[in-house]
DNA sequence: TGAAATATGTCAACATCATTGACGTAATTT
DNA sequence: AAATTACGTCAATGATGTTGACATATTTCA
């Protein structure tokens, strides 16, 4: 009868800001473990679906940037999902050899694979999507859909701004 | 000088809805990514300096939790991280060894093992926190400290509700 | 045109973090 | 005294990530 069952909003559930701030600013534990608890969530019930055709949650990422930008390169996935070409080339080929993904050779560079979902890749990625869609959409409810550009700007700003910005080509993704 | 660069922020912007709703509620991908390229700079920090020892996500995560609730019990830590016994046995073998963690058996009961950081591992606890505080601060800054209460409510809602809500003892953690 | 660079695929070896299932010991509860 | 609980540990396995090297096809450049 121990174990006291603390559950994810329970644990993450902080005193908001110290009554008189005599403390040099106490990290924000709140946020920090509810990001944390959210995440866990956030991509487990995808988990599970996935799992039924034996894949994982890198399987889920490959499919899920496919079904975004059709006839990616391999090498624009690799610079999205920041791996290395010898971890994507084994869930890609789960993926190819389970027929949820094709490569068709480039148009103008022949070198190029280009990488497009099939009907059924297509499937799994809305069938994905619409779990985290679902859940997203219930907790932009639960705060009224006016902050949702809040939402949006504060995980924008957790992103690292280092990397490659948008280069001669345009401002961002077609 | 292909490989489009794709930064995070590029990939993640979308067009927020469509104009004329005529699809039957594209799933929102925008903070569907935002999720995705935030969680993972979030983590990825902490990372590089978790490296130094030696250690990995699953470390950060035990050091975390026992800064957050000192003299917890290793089946509260399970219940917490939801993951098995073994997993997190090799994880606290380390900071135990490493001696960042020690335990100390229960006073009431002498089968539990009550966790507590050490000073070494306290320092590090608060050098983690503190890189995700930061970062956590510079996004709240930027949408306006009025609207935190907002994230955390949002973040909240992303979590899995079903799992053991508090029991006798009360309606959440002290 | 021939050399260099690029895009991709693949191999071997390894690390981290997770899993399941079984078993042992000490302490508590019934 | 027996059953349960808390914890530790062992063996085996799987998913995902890494580095470094090398091969092939194709494009670009001098």
């Amino acid at each position: 009868m121990t174990s006291t069952l603390l559950s994810a909003a329970a644990v993450a559930a902080t005193q908001p800001a110290d009554p008189r701030a005599l403390t040099p600013a106490l990290p924000d534990f709140e946020l920090i473990e509810l990001l944390f608890f959210a995440y866990r969530d956030f991509v487990g019930e995808p988990d599970r679906l996935l799992e039924r055709h034996g894949f994982g949650r890198a399987h889920h990422r490959v499919i899920h940037f496919i079904n975004r930008h059709p006839g990616l390169t391999v090498a624009e996935l690799l610079d999205i999902l920041e791996i290395t070409k010898q971890s994507l080339a084994r869930v890609l080929k789960d993926l190819i050899h389970g027929d949820f993904v094709e490569q068709k050779a480039g148009a103008e560079d022949r070198r190029q694979r280009l990488l497009f979902l099939t009907d059924k890749g297509r499937a799994l990625a809305d069938g994905l999507a619409t779990m985290q869609h679902q859940r997203i959409t219930r907790a932009v409810a639960a705060i009224g859909p006016e902050h949702r550009p809040m939402i949006a700007r504060f995980l924008a700003e957790l992103i690292d701004k280092e990397r490659g910005a948008a280069p001669a080509t345009g401002p961002s993704a077609p």
